[in-house]
DNA sequence: CGTCACCTTGAGTATTGTCAACTCGGGTGG
DNA sequence: CCACCCGAGTTGACAATACTCAAGGTGACG
């Protein structure tokens, strides 16, 4: 019972074209006319359902197309010569990834994007996207921006890495959340994470434990309510105060 | 009489055409043929030089251009709110920044630039620069694929600030540093850096004083030779195994 | 020759990671 | 239907890497 109806949204999407895609606003024809989605729908393919797990695509395989999330939720990561991961991205309904992989080395993906959960995507073949785009600038200029877009999100997170606290991370990256749920227009106190805390403790550069510690301790403080991977935001102003270092949780009780 | 050469190398570049510059394999054109690149030169200014600490683009500003380095250095970072800098990259010659306030919300720079040293830059009017990109495919593609670099750079970043010591994060960087100073046709092992032990700090999310040790440390194990932003490269198998962490300096004395 | 960044070095501390044990819940098979 | 199992998450104890605070040192430039 504590299953959100927010999942039946994002399965309400089944659409096969892009102009009645209920992703539409958050996507990627933003001010394009009718005539000119239709051109850009004729290019995009759409598969079945992804299950938990299912590779997109590997680091080291030919890169071909760019993707954008329909339904569900996808990570990105790297793979280090080691062995380790380091996750780059999660990518919400509506978001495109693959974007890192354009330019890289020898034409082959440079990370590798795996299902979080039952997920469908659109698939944009990069060749025909980019022949497109020189027909319509403002589907180029849209690229340009979501390419910088991702180049700023990258920055907020190496910011939240190198500078913040555990706290002022999760709290950062919480909110982060929010409003990306927001703009889908799903509940942005009412989040269900799709990523495990191991997930979220690699793309925040913690540990898992202290991610989990942390959620306790947020529970414990009122700021959030959790239950496995549902965290409702009770007190959205501290989290703010938080993520902005102007609290400090209850860490501090020396000096 | 240890101000290396490499300065002379950089300084001896004052053309005012792209087609004779010599940082043309590393800049903008790659595969443009002669008249393309007069094209492209058409729409390039270029400035007499910046003194140490100018500021070329501060965040805020309406964003009107990219740039490119010609000679010198440029650092840009990010303000938070509460007043502290992230720094974000160093520019060497023939490398362009400016990438991430293409698509930002309002129009506005969303980092700052500032010389590191006296330096000239070109001018890209991201407007004309957009137009001449429909033209030129080959110019849009490399466009896209500086961004895209961008990305991957910024994520390398992540990598190091979250998941690797002190050590490796040095290590790593002044790797790095080294291959993009050799591919500049400059001495790989002779860096001579242009930013603060406080900048290093910044961008690899470590306090100075630690980065100051590290370079100590460094040299007493005879992996570099430092005096001051003057470093020698003395072992890079070694440095490339610290940057690896298969070595570990001299640190665990225990266990 | 003094001043001012920038850098180095030291001492002590604390935030966060590591190791380890335990719990919880869901799914599967007997 | 129940029991088991496994992955995910939680919690605790301890250690250590890197930070903070603080006090010099060095070099460039006026």
């Amino acid at each position: 019972m504590d299953i959100p109806r927010r999942h039946i949204a994002l399965r309400a999407i089944h659409q096969t074209h892009c102009d009645d895609c209920a992703l539409n606003p958050v996507c990627l024809p933003p001010a394009l006319e009718a005539s000119e989605v239709h051109l850009l729908d004729e290019i995009v393919a759409r598969n079945r359902p992804l299950p938990r797990g299912a590779v997109l695509f590997h680091e080291g395989l030919p890169f071909n197309a760019l993707f954008t999330v329909r339904s569900g939720a996808i990570k990105t990561y790297n793979s280090t010569p080691a062995g380790e991961e380091q996750v780059t991205g999660f990518y919400l309904p509506g978001e495109i990834f693959g974007l890192d992989s354009i330019g890289s080395p020898n034409g082959k993906y440079g990370s590798t994007a795996i299902a979080l959960e039952t997920t469908t995507v659109c698939v944009l073949p990069f060749d025909a996207l980019e022949t497109l785009g020189r027909k319509l600038p403002s589907l180029q200029r849209h690229l340009n921006q979501l390419m910088s877009s991702e180049i700023r999100a990258d920055q907020h997170i190496m910011q939240l890495v190198g500078r913040r606290t555990a706290d002022q991370r999760i709290a950062s990256f919480l909110l982060t959340l929010s409003a990306r749920y927001k703009r889908r227009h799903l509940s942005e106190n009412d989040l269900h994470l799709p990523m495990s805390r191991s997930d979220i403790a690699n793309h925040l550069g913690l540990a898992l434990e202290t991610v989990s510690r942390i959620f306790t301790r947020f529970q414990q403080v009122g700021v959030l309510q959790v239950s496995g991977r549902d965290v409702v935001i009770a007190n959205r102003q501290s989290l703010i105060e938080l993520a902005d270092g102007k609290t400090e949780s209850v860490t501090c009780n020396s000096k």
